[in-house]
DNA sequence: TATCTTCACTAAACCGGTTTGCTAAACCGG
DNA sequence: CCGGTTTAGCAAACCGGTTTAGTGAAGATA
């Protein structure tokens, strides 16, 4: 008898109210199917005996959980240290919100994604950065449970949704090219599991060839070891910019993948001693909320990032409400450069040889 | 037979098996009741099948749900707006993960916090700034689940997780007032629902009498004119300097309950040609990761925000796993004024004046 | 007055698992 | 060869609701 306040069941309800398990249920849920007064007495007792549903019990019988679960191929801990996710989320939580859905975030326990996703209940899941390596596609196809991917490779069989990232790149990867610069560090962000192959189709890939197709146009090739890759935070940019630095690189721009990376990496180059933009240009991307505000202000690739999020669910709940997994629409949204205080041109260099993309 | 490939169910792992279900369940969860040549064909058929227990189910006849839920009292889609709450829930997420539970987000489906509560299915919640006026709280202990509050209004029978609010705001305008500010603006967070009254224990009402305490022993009193509220967003602040301006307020130093909302606020004077802290100062509160690099540096008072979310789940868990309920833990955090760029002397203050607390 | 509806409500089946109590066969020592 | 213990597996009850198929009484219709 030590259990706290013991939960009251619709059985008791019903014993209380001297009706059946039935009433009590048409009590709440179609009360028209019941004589008004018995009605209100039923919940009168049912609000007296503080009584409210079982949501697991309801979720059972009725087939649907209500609620949309978020896939991470990361744990959340280290997810939610990128304000990119946050935004994402406002956008993914304002759609949902509205359909009256609720938010189960998915990330692998103990290692584990697959054994998280078995035991979340959720109706669908919008999934953000799974790369089709990982085999969780398939468990949750066959557990019959609709997915949406965001910042994925694609699948036809499932919606998605993303952005031109090599449009984005390419553009980002121009504008330091119309300031002179010829001699740039990459800095990516790393797949989930160190261990893992980067997918050729993934969002990284798809950026570095961006970058990459820019300066072949002038000629110039980003060999594989000005490209580093990291964790998308602070300490990740940090972190990256450091290793390279150490590794003698001494680039005039760096092409960062991640704003909070890019934001890690201002840091790191001021703390060498070194001016932004006057030593060394950084562009991001995502364009995340306080990128106009860090010192100096971001350039850096915008992507509507709670558009994406919300758009996701969207597609995500066409398919759970109407069932219709016939066409599942994919979407590409769009990205373009924002220039900010954080690019210049090539230090040393003529100024009439850059004149004309100087803002 | 429209369904979506109809997902297995342990009585077809049964029949393909020539088994009963009950030796389906042993395999999985007792495998050492059974033959192991049995367990093993089971377990074979199942994958062949691809079956995996059914999660309500299984949440129901074990009465637990391995999830712990995250109250909030407004749209999770203005929560997020503010990068504290993404660092919040980096604390939580990494204190859940560790411990096996996933992570179930909870806000106001159609503006009832209760009726979204009602549908969740979690083993216990943290609840973010709840003021103790929400009947919420009421709701959850009578559905018997546990619960911890996060800066809220503490309640004896429940654990609770604030930190040292007095005193980090005590810190922040004695500093304003060591640099000779004597004329500030307090920026602050509205409470929930704007109609709901300023709870005079919740979080903004105890910052403002750390503000108040710290200008009462100096002999200023701050008029409540002086004080108004936004959302605890980049564009909260923007709007309530702005609204201040215009109101004719002109304080040489602004005191500001949110580092997202000091962002914004730094925003607003720099666009009506004020310099920080040339003009005007500007203190934070939260200590976010991106304070320190923004332009100007911000200058707030700390807090331990991930820890603030790792330590509500723990004392959740505790209550959760052990089922002790009898003395819940009431953990107050420190926090400390961390100075950086965005604080300077009152413009036109000779130098003496307020020598030896400059940096 | 006899039959047909409607009304208000209920008993039982069901959702998809887990768990308890039991049985039949195999094993084991004396 | 016999009683006692283990082993391997099953039937049925259960978790806490919803839903289907009915039932008896009152009211309407012929």
């Amino acid at each position: 008898m030590e259990q706290r306040t013991i939960r009251p069941r619709i059985a008791d309800v019903a014993r209380e109210a001297g009706v059946s398990k039935t009433a009590v249920s048409f009590a709440f849920n179609s009360p028209d199917r019941l004589a008004p007064e018995t009605a209100v007495r039923i919940r009168d007792v049912a609000e007296q005996l503080g009584y409210t549903p079982h949501p697991v019990a309801r979720m059972l019988t009725q087939r649907q959980t209500l609620t949309i679960g978020v896939l991470t191929p990361q744990a959340l801990s280290v997810i939610f240290s990128n304000p990119f996710f946050g935004a994402f989320s406002e956008g993914v939580a304002g759609a949902a919100e509205e359909s009256g859905y609720g938010l189960h975030f998915i990330s692998p326990l103990h290692g584990s994604l697959a054994s998280a996703m078995s035991r979340a209940t959720v109706d669908g899941v919008v999934a953000i950065g799974l790369s089709d390596d990982h085999p969780e596609v398939e468990q949750i196809r066959r557990a019959g449970v609709p997915i949406v991917l965001v910042d994925s490779t694609a699948l036809p069989e499932h919606g998605s949704v993303e952005i031109d990232d090599v449009g984005g790149a390419r553009a980002a990867a121009e504008h330091l090219i119309g300031l002179g610069h010829r001699d740039v560090l990459v800095i990516g962000v790393e797949p989930p599991a160190p261990s893992l192959a980067m997918d050729p189709d993934g969002v990284t890939s798809r950026r570095l060839r961006g970058y990459r197709e820019a300066f072949a146009a002038v000629g110039v090739e980003i060999p594989d070891e000005r490209v580093v890759v990291g964790p998308a935070s602070i300490e990740g940019g940090i972190a990256a910019l450091n290793g390279a630095w150490e590794d003698g690189v001494r680039p005039t721009a760096v092409l960062v993948m991640s704003d909070a990376m890019a934001i890690g990496a201002m840091r790191a180059l001021r703390d060498l001693r070194l001016t932004i933009p006057g030593d060394v240009s950084v562009v991001g991307f995502d364009d995340i909320d306080l990128a106009p505000h860090v010192d100096p202000p971001l350039t850096t690739v915008h992507q509507p990032i709670r558009r994406k999020g919300a758009e996701a669910v969207r597609l995500l709940l066409a398919v759970v409400q109407r069932r219709d997994q016939a066409n599942p629409e994919h979407l590409r949204l769009e990205t373009r450069l924002i220039v900010r205080g954080s690019t210049g041109p090539v230090p040393g260099q003529r100024h009439e040889e850059v004149a004309g993309v100087h803002h």
